[in-house]
DNA sequence: AATGAATGAGCCTTCATTCAT
DNA sequence: GATGAATGAAGGCTCATTCAT
């Protein structure tokens, strides 16, 4: 079984998220991720090094998940508004599926800034950006560049997602994000210019 | 001199946010905040209890000046389209001229979440939302209803702006949110279906 | 009105009295004594320069006044065991009357220890033990010398009493001191030798 | 090794004693109790939990102590008259032998009233007072009953004892306690009504 | 005499990390 | 690889005391 895939580590990784969900990255103590997992204090420094990376190994184990469904979603759509469709309903869908890892992907990005270690997270990263760039700029109408940067646009479809989930995961919202789902995905559309009012 | 606009108070709170700013909540400890702010020990907790209660003040004030930036910015509009790139506009130069309070008023409203003080923080927190949604509800065609909770038209305007930011003050990104002003007002507009593509 | 007499300073021990007697004198804070005899903090060092001090004072406060109280009753007293009677019974209704005050001359004879003070104790203190020595050796059978030091005879008299009460005064024992007023003063006198049992 | 037998358990708990007795429970701090037992500041939590548990502990092995030693004592008895001299005599003996024991269990009963743990150590504080009083009880003369508490004979016993010892080790007595022994177990027998006077 | 905001030394406690077994 | 007792630096907070008004 290869490291990434340990079952040990996958059952540390899982039990610390929920720490962290629950009480936040620097409000978990290493004593709680054990009591969590079941894994000895030992276990938990062999497998990881510190608490930093036991950190920033869910976010990229987070990522992963995410990026695995997102393309599950894009892997389906044809047109460019398919595909804005796809990536607000990849993220609803994600949000509401797993709330503890996509409130964690909001709120932690800051975890993989590390002293020395940023060039070992940077690959895994940019890895999936590059797909998704790519497929959106190969179905741009022939000729046409973006006028503004490509993540100004992205901002146009994960933002209104991303702002209210935020509220909605801390229960400061009534309404779903589920049932908004169609909603946000319009309006990204509209947003980017795709489609006018109704 | 009321208690709450006392000197040595909006020193200390000042200190604080630079340190939040620069180290995070939780990296910032007492003792920053004492050497930055020039008050004693003694001083931060005769005039606020404990940390916790300072980070929640920094977070009331950061609002208090936001909403007044806002305020203004809604005065001088007449339409709901002008009104809404008041929204945007609002946000942008907000985050723009303060980005220590933008940063830590986006990633920090848990800070309210005080054990017993809530209530303590829910006047402060209402009162502006108000006036805000009156001055849309009133600006509505007539007879027309919004068909979603309002704070979904909401996550539209500010969540593209605010998804953006983070990023940008955390110098992920190259394009300064300034010079996207305009586009991410004139998506706001195309988003809640105000216009249509260009 | 004397510095000893002033109403202010009977205030503030009286209220430091009751807090000591809640929480302990080391539990107990300037700040809490402050806020029991309305004083001000400033108000407190005038009048006793520390907290030490305040402790002391209230020990000497208490003294007197259960002196006062022992030198009523042995002054009704005419033989031997009248006399030890009284002493007894002196015990147990000053500690019924005013079992704060009792409370803490049992169990904080330390705070005179103080550096530098002590001889401005030693007057006050021993300033009536004198008169009750001589009180008893006064009535001592013709030509009979204590074969112990007086202060063993005072411990067969006083001790058990103490011993009760101080479980008493704490809640661990459910018979009234007061019910045992003349179990106690009988013992007493036997214990010294002067009757038999019955 | 069990939990209450282990070494370094013993040495904190001798070290802490030591502190209690030089400072008093208060003043004594934890680097103190560290630099004296030579253990970490997190072997003490880590065996302990706080500060307070350290004091309770201390008053149980002392406890434990105590009672084995009255329990020799009592065991060499026969009549009633010897048990009450055993008593008296364990007493000194142990004030005498372990004064620095001795004195923090006059004084510190109060360490064990924690929220909370009440329970925890009742068990443990009355587990040695039935055998003792049995033993009384069953050598009373046949049919009769004690008129008062048992507790207010235990006062007439011990309580003399007490109320010198204190003072004696405070250093406010020239008399040895251990002079007094027999004047003490002698004045008990009267006390309770066994002996007449000489 | 009175006031109370300010001071800062010092304490209890936490917790990431190590390492002998 | 696993374990968990031990370590000790560091932080939040308290509170007796001072002093300008």
């Amino acid at each position: 079984m290869s490291e990434r895939s340990s079952t040990r580590r996958h059952a540390i990784l899982q039990a610390a998220l929920g720490c962290f969900a629950q009480h936040g990255v620097e409000a978990t103590t290493i004593e709680m991720i054990r009591a969590a997992s079941g894994a000895s204090t030992g276990s938990l420094y062999h497998h990881f090094g510190n608490k930093e990376r036991i950190a920033a190994e869910v976010y990229l184990e987070g990522l992963r998940r995410f990026r695995a469904l997102q393309g599950e979603y894009l892997a389906e759509a044809q047109t460019l508004e398919e595909g804005i469709r796809a990536i607000v309903h990849a993220q609803v869908d994600w949000i509401a599926a797993e709330p503890d890892w996509a409130g964690y992907l909001f709120n932690h990005r800051g975890v993989l800034a590390q002293e020395g270690r940023e060039s070992a997270y940077r690959e895994e990263l940019q890895g999936a950006q590059g797909p998704v760039s790519a497929w959106f700029l190969a179905r741009l109408p022939a000729g046409q560049r973006l006028r503004w940067p490509a993540e100004a646009y992205v901002a146009l479809l994960v933002g209104p997602v991303h702002d209210y989930a935020r509220h909605w995961l801390a229960g400061r919202r009534e309404t779903s994000l589920v049932v908004l789902r169609e909603f946000f995905a319009e309006a990204a559309c509209r947003a980017v210019g795709l489609t006018g009012p109704d």
